[in-house]
Formats: structure tokens, C-alpha cells, sequence
DNA sequence: ATTTTTGCCCAAAGCGCTTTGAACGCCACC
DNA sequence: GGTGGCGTTCAAAGCGCTTTGGGCAAAAAT
């Protein structure tokens, strides 16, 4: 069924049609509802590809996730924040186009994109420290909202973020109170810019104390469990001065370095402390009724929720500034931390 | 810069530049030469949404989660499903729309899908033991795929599934076989088809050996740690008979499994033994760098790429037969397991 | 009573591509 | 020398929608 049909059907012409369905109001009332009627009742809905055509916009928003390593993919947080953005989506009308891109297609991916006419704007995923895409971006035209930040640029843009750094700082701060010295760092891969910014929170507080942050206490990869366990196990088994408390860069990893502790004998929270920054992700609840974790909580959900009406609002208005919005993650205090022990 | 812009710029017709883009044989090499690097030179790409009018096929593939819990969206299953299709379809020239439908619109998601053109076809996830989809779809003529299976149907549909009954009953056997008599299910929801039959497969199990399955010793529920935390905890705390095994449906569930089993002072592989469901996440893996879990190993990945693959090919040929495809999960024998004390 | 406005509706153009049907020059063939 | 075939190119139609620029009758204003 389709206009055309449709309007055969009702003896109108399309013109009269499409308005009546498009909520135009040289419509009278009574046809309006004949209109709409018999629309319902075939099941018409308007072909999509046609009327962008028609229209120029596509009302589909795409969402590149790099592919650097096999990891990134499957990384839940994706799937979080993309759950996120969804809602925004749908009740806006649009669509998800959802692109994996290798590295080296990256930009043919954004080009294709933009020429190829398939999305209105894009949400840009993994931002590192140096990115040419936001350049790449900005030439070819096509609105974007990057999750996170590019460190080294001087250009403009819309971003959304976790004030990482802060958050890192303060939570090396509070086990700087609790008297831990041996501070150890589980964090992602620092060409992200999250990490890096984690990283600088986490060294500026030990600064901040007067204490120089040590090589062996930093372990910089993928978010799994296998690295927090690898990472924190190597850690507990130094000979001089093993870390008395762990900041860990998610939830994932935390199982990991909680398993590390067991391994080794050691309890969490008295023991060893344990603060990790925690995504809110739905199948990872750090709330058990109480949160097992001491963590910097900042939902990615809502992150998802925000760039995505941050996305529409560029569309809407291409001529305006770019937007930006910094979260600030909020230090909830669950199990896994406690007062410096000598017994570790 | 569009078709009749660069077909200007080579003084040929369009017919001719679309021909040559796209491969036709009625087209001499040196035009085709010149027309390739012009349009490489000015970064030409078809409008996607304007072809797809013209061919009447959209090059796009679309996949529906369903939110039936507030769980469902973030699991990473879907992420490393849709990981694997991507590859596919990325190779193909397809798109990938994601669409997160509450069960409410379900209906709708799939009638615009269908009448607004917007994909080719869908691949079906978390399909339920009773699950109106399947006849939806064919009524309106949608090719589908669908991951996993509909129990209580008679209609023929295509299907990708992971043998989830003989994975179970040969878990539980193996069990069985180790000495285990108390052993326990901590399994998904159950309306999904996917539960189910795992459920199955350890029942019929437990009747091979003469056994009856206490219902005190299953639990159903989202595929969360929490979950495998809180139902192996009250297993365990049983006053008589508690489990000494578990049988559980993923690799996250367990990990909430192995935190309670340490909470109990027990240790797994040795008091307690451990049967998981491993279906591959690249952010969880099961092998560091032998086996943690005894597991019954299949690649959901894998699966996402089959499923895409079988989905291309009944678009290519919709009068063929529906396609299905059985994967056998690998049993593979972890840290996990052992024979049956009398200790725990 | 005439003009203007208003309300409602339509025909046709156009979005950017693919594809059909035809044309044209050139060579080969009888 | 006419006919057929081949290789190459083109003009134009059409995919299904939106939107521009009227048109026409009834109502309002003059």
C-alpha cells in the first residue's frame, strides 16, 4: 500500500493525503479522519526512503563504535549507552544506524555516511586523546556529538562527558584519608582519553599529598575481568611495598581484581580497599542492596540519553554553538574500602 | 555532488557514470577509467536513500532487541551477536539498524520496518516458548532470521540456535558422572525458548539417573551477577541438601555464583562445582589462560555471523526454503569442577 | 452586487538514483 | 551494397514521497 493507492482509494489526491497524515492544516477535519482511518485500517505507512528523499533528511542517526581491538565491540557499555540514546531516538521519530568500523575505514565511513546521504548526524564513540575525526567531520558537514572528549585540539565541538579527572581525584583522595599510601591505578588504554584523563586525576591527588606516583602501581588495557585479575595479582605478588588499595576503571575489571584479592588470601575492605568507577550498566549492579563497591557512579544510560537529544537539538538548529555538558560523577561509599592496615 | 553533477563534470549521460560505478559490462574500460577516478577525486557516493527508491531494496538490515526488563538492553550478548553480524554485512555493502522495541510496539516496529521500507529484512532476537512474531512477520512478508527458537509453533521459519538442551544434559551428566547428586539450575527467564530447553536438558538429565529435580534448587531469573549471587547464596544456606553443584546459564551469572560461594567459605572446584554456559564474550573470557569454568563453550559471535550470512542469502533467494542451522556447544572441562565431597 | 478572503483541494515538479528502450557509428558478413 | 550484429552511449521514465503554485467554490468584506 502506498500513496498513491491510498489516495485512488479515497478519491483524493496525494497532495491532500500526505497533508492530512503529515498534520497540515489545510486539511478540512472530516477528511483528515477519513484520511487517517483508512490508513490504520491498511496498515499505511509512508515509505521512509521516499519521503527523505523528498525531504532531505534521513531521521536516522548513526553510531560509529571503533573496532581497535577485538574488545572494543563487545564492550557492555556500548550496548548502555546505546540503550540509552535509543529511547531518545524513538520518541523523536529517528532511527539507529549502527556502523563497526575498523580503523582504517573509519573515514570512508563517515564520508560514505555524509554524501551517501544515509544519517543526519552522527554520535562518535571512543574519542582518543589525538582524533582526526573531528576534523574529518567538521569538512564534510555532518553534525556529530562526541562521547567524551579529544585532548589535543584547539577546534570547537559538542561533547557530552564524565568529569573523569575530577572524579579520579577525589577518589584517590579519600584513600589518601584513609591512610593508603601504595595506590595502585587499573585503568583502560590511555590513547582513549578517558584513561588519560583518569590517569591525571589519580596522579594529581597523589601529587596533591606529596607522594610520586610509581610505574609498577599502573596497569593501562582493555576493560575485562582478565586484566583487573592479571594486573592486581602481579601487583599483590611484589616483594616491596604491594598496593594496600586499587582504583579500577570499571565494574568488569573490579571482578577481576576481587578475584586477584581472594587468590592472594586477602579481604576486600579490610585488607585491601577497592574504589571503581561504575557505569551504572544495568547487568552489573554495584547495589546489592548495598554497594559492594566504594565507586564514582555516573550513569551511561543517561550519558546516551543526553548526547542523543544533544544530537537532535544540533540538527534542529546547525547554526547554533556547540553544545557541551560535564557530568560529574557522584563518590558513593560501599564495601570495599576502609582504613589503611598494616597487616597487608 | 550528486550523479548529474559529476555526469556534467565527464560530459557523459548519468546512465552512462551509473553503469560505470556500478560494474555493467556496456561500458568501454577508458570511460569507465575516467569516471572512476572523478568520482574518487570528488569523494562521489551514491545517495543510499535515492538508490534504494530506484533498486527497491535498501541495503540495510534491521535487528530488534526487545525490552522486556529494563535488563534486557544492556546484555552484552546482543553486542557480541551484533559484532558478528556487522563483519557480515559490512562486507556485503549492508547497513545494520538497531532497534530497542518495547513489547508493546513490537507489533508497529515491524509493520514500518515492512511498509516504510527501511530494511530488507530483520534477524529476530530472544524469542519466546510462545512468540506472535513469526506469524507477524510472514504475514507481511519481512525475511527474517531468528536467534534461537520459538517452542510452541507450527510454522516453518529460519533459525540459528545453539543446541541448548544437549549442552544442559550433558552438563548435568557430567555431574552426575563426577558423583553430584544435589545439583542446582540458575538459568534465564524461562519464557524465553533458550531457558527453557536448558531447563530440559537437566531434567532429563536427572530422570536418566533416576533422579527427580527439586524445584528448591532452580532459579529464573535476568542473566545479572547479582542474580547468581543472591539465588547460589540461599541455595547454599539450604539446612538440608544444599547443592553441590551449579549449573549455570552464562559466564556473568557465574561470576555472582563464585562471590557466594567464597562468602560461604567454600571453594569452587573442590567443595563446590561449577558448570557454566560460555557463549564467548570478548570482554569475558572464560580462559586465563586455562579455563576458570567448566563450560559449555559457544561462540555467540559465531552465531551472529551465521545468522547474518543466512539472512543475506533467503533475500537473494525468497522462494527457497527457510534455512536453519544447530550449533553444538564444546564441553570443556575448567578449574571448576570436581568429583562430589562429602565435606561440603 | 462586486470584490476579497478563506477553506479546501489538486496537478505537477522534483528529490537522486536505476533501468528500459532506442540510437548511432562501426565492423563483419553474405 | 545492403543487412545484421556489436559496442557504446543517451534520453526519458519511474521509484514514492513532499511541496510549490495554483484553482475553485463558499463565506466575508466592501
Amino acid at each position: 500500500m502506498n500513496l498513491k493507492e491510498l489516495s485512488a482509494l479515497l478519491n483524493l489526491s496525494q497532495t491532500t493525503v500526505s497533508r492530512a497524515l503529515n498534520g497540515y492544516p489545510e486539511v478540512s477535519k472530516s477528511t483528515r479522519q477519513r484520511v487517517l482511518q483508512m490508513a490504520q485500517k491498511h496498515h499505511y505507512r509512508p515509505n521512509a526512503r521516499a519521503s527523505s528523499l523528498a525531504t532531505g533528511r534521513t531521521m536516522t542517526i548513526g553510531h560509529v563504535i571503533p573496532q581497535h581491538s577485538s574488545h572494543d565491540v563487545g564492550n557492555p557499555v556500548f550496548g548502555e549507552f546505546i540503550a540509552g540514546a535509543s529511547q531518545v531516538y524513538s520518541a523523536n521519530g529517528y532511527e539507529l544506524l549502527l556502523t563497526i568500523a575498523e580503523q582504517l575505514n573509519e573515514e570512508d565511513t563517515y564520508r560514505n555516511m555524509a554524501a551517501g546521504a544515509t544519517v543526519d548526524g552522527v554520535i562518535v564513540h571512543s574519542p582518543r586523546r589525538q582524533d582526526p575525526r573531528v576534523q574529518l567531520l567538521q569538512e564534510i558537514g555532518l553534525p556529530f556529538v562526541i562521547h567524551g572528549r579529544v585532548a589535543e585540539t584547539t577546534l570547537e565541538y559538542s561533547w557530552i562527558d564524565t568529569n573523569n579527572r575530577r572524579a579520579f581525584r577525589q577518589a584517590t583522595k579519600l584513600l589518601l584519608d584513609l591512610g593508603h599510601r601504595q595506590i595502585a591505578l587499573i585503568n583502560g588504554p590511555e590513547e582513549l582519553t578517558y584513561a588519560w584523563l583518569r590517569r591525571q586525576g589519580y596522579e594529581q591527588a597523589l601529587h596533591d599529598a606529596g607522594l610520586t606516583p610509581h610505574p609498577d602501581r599502573l596497569s593501562s588495557d582493555e576493560l575485562t575481568e582478565t586484566h583487573g585479575y592479571r594486573a592486581a595479582s602481579a601487583m599483590l605478588a611484589a616483594h616491596q611495598q604491594p598496593p594496600s588499595a586499587f582504583l579500577v576503571s570499571s565494574y568488569v575489571v573490579a571482578l577481576g581484581v576481587r578475584r586477584a584479592i581472594a587468590h592472594a588470601g586477602l579481604r576486600m575492605g579490610e585488607d585491601i580497599s577497592v574504589i571503581i568507577h561504575d557505569d551504572e550498566l544495568s547487568f552489573f549492579q554495584n547495589n546489592d542492596p548495598e554497594p559492594q563497591f566504594t565507586a564514582t557512579r555516573s550513569s551511561v544510560r543517561e550519558a546516551g540519553k543526553l548526547a542523543a537529544q544533544m544530537l537532535l537539538d544540533t540538527i534542529d538548529d546547525l547554526a547554533g554553538a556547540p553544545r557541551t555538558t560535564m557530568l560529574e560523577a557522584q563518590l558513593t561509599i560501599g564495601k570495599s574500602t576502609g582504613p589503611f592496615r598494616q597487616s597487608a
